[in-house]
DNA sequence: CCCTGATTCGC
DNA sequence: GCGAATCAGG
């Protein structure tokens, strides 16, 4: 896959919104997460909060990384630059946050915004979990701007604007539900798609679905006759 | 383990 | 320019 027009925008515009370097990988297809992140870096666009560059180390943080085909140089070489390096070091460039838009939300009873100089690390912040682990947050903390183009008109994509986006049979994978939404043979047959409930083959909601609890001994109806065929669709 | 992004470096 | 391999933090 080479890298369009089309993907770079589409690229540039999730990972802006804060989709992820998967989620984009997989969206655009074709491309691993690595693709994605170096593009994201070639094309300049980068700064986003990164699990490991929470360090803040002058230099390189470590790993030299091995030099495969030629061994690393001396480090008598590394002290000799780095000693006369000035390193101004200022304290705090004052980064003042990027500032997402306003926020016309009036944000009524914002919580701990009043007395808070830094207001939440920009990460939304957890305020509940809900059953299979998902992540509930509070109203003020939904981030609009994640995908902001639905509207989009001129549809010259390949598959038909119905199964756009849906996951279809080849884009199943260990990590994604599996769940049949449709039945087969239905031109927008496809699968649920979304992560999985680690350890099941469903995301939660379609464990749910397929895993049901036991009724107590007394109230079971005897099982129904399984002649052949496998099982009926519900 | 899973995930994340960052970086390096051979191609 | 590209992206696999690797690293490192959560």
């Amino acid at each position: 896959m080479s890298w369009t027009d089309e993907r770079i925008e589409k690229l540039t515009k999730m990972w802006e919104g804060g989709a992820t370097a998967s989620q984009i990988a997989e969206e655009l297809g074709g491309v691993s997460r690595n693709a994605v992140i170096g593009k994201a870096h070639r094309l300049g666009l980068k700064a986003r909060p990164s699990p490991v560059k929470a360090n803040e180390k002058p230099a390189r943080a470590a790993a030299p990384k091995k030099a495969k085909t030629a061994p690393a140089e001396p480090p008598a070489a590394k002290a000799a630059e780095a000693a006369p390096a000035p390193a101004p070091a200022p304290a705090r460039p004052a980064a003042p946050a990027p500032a997402p838009a306003p926020a016309r939300a009036a944000a009524p009873a914002a919580p701990a915004a009043a007395d808070d100089p830094k207001p939440a690390s920009d990460k939304p912040r957890i305020v509940s979990v809900g059953p299979g682990g998902f992540l509930r947050q509070g109203p003020g903390d939904q981030q609009a701007p994640i995908p902001p183009a639905p509207p989009r008109r001129l549809v010259p994509a390949k598959p038909s604007p119905e199964i756009a986006d849906k996951t279809s049979l080849l884009d199943l994978n260990d990590r994604v539900c599996r769940w049949p939404m449709g039945h087969p043979g239905e031109p927008d047959f496809h699968f649920c798609g979304e992560k999985v409930n680690p350890g099941f083959p469903y995301c939660v909601e379609h464990c749910g679905r397929a895993y049901q609890a036991q009724l107590p001994r007394g109230a079971r109806r005897p099982p129904p006759p399984l002649p052949f065929g496998g099982p009926r669709v519900r």
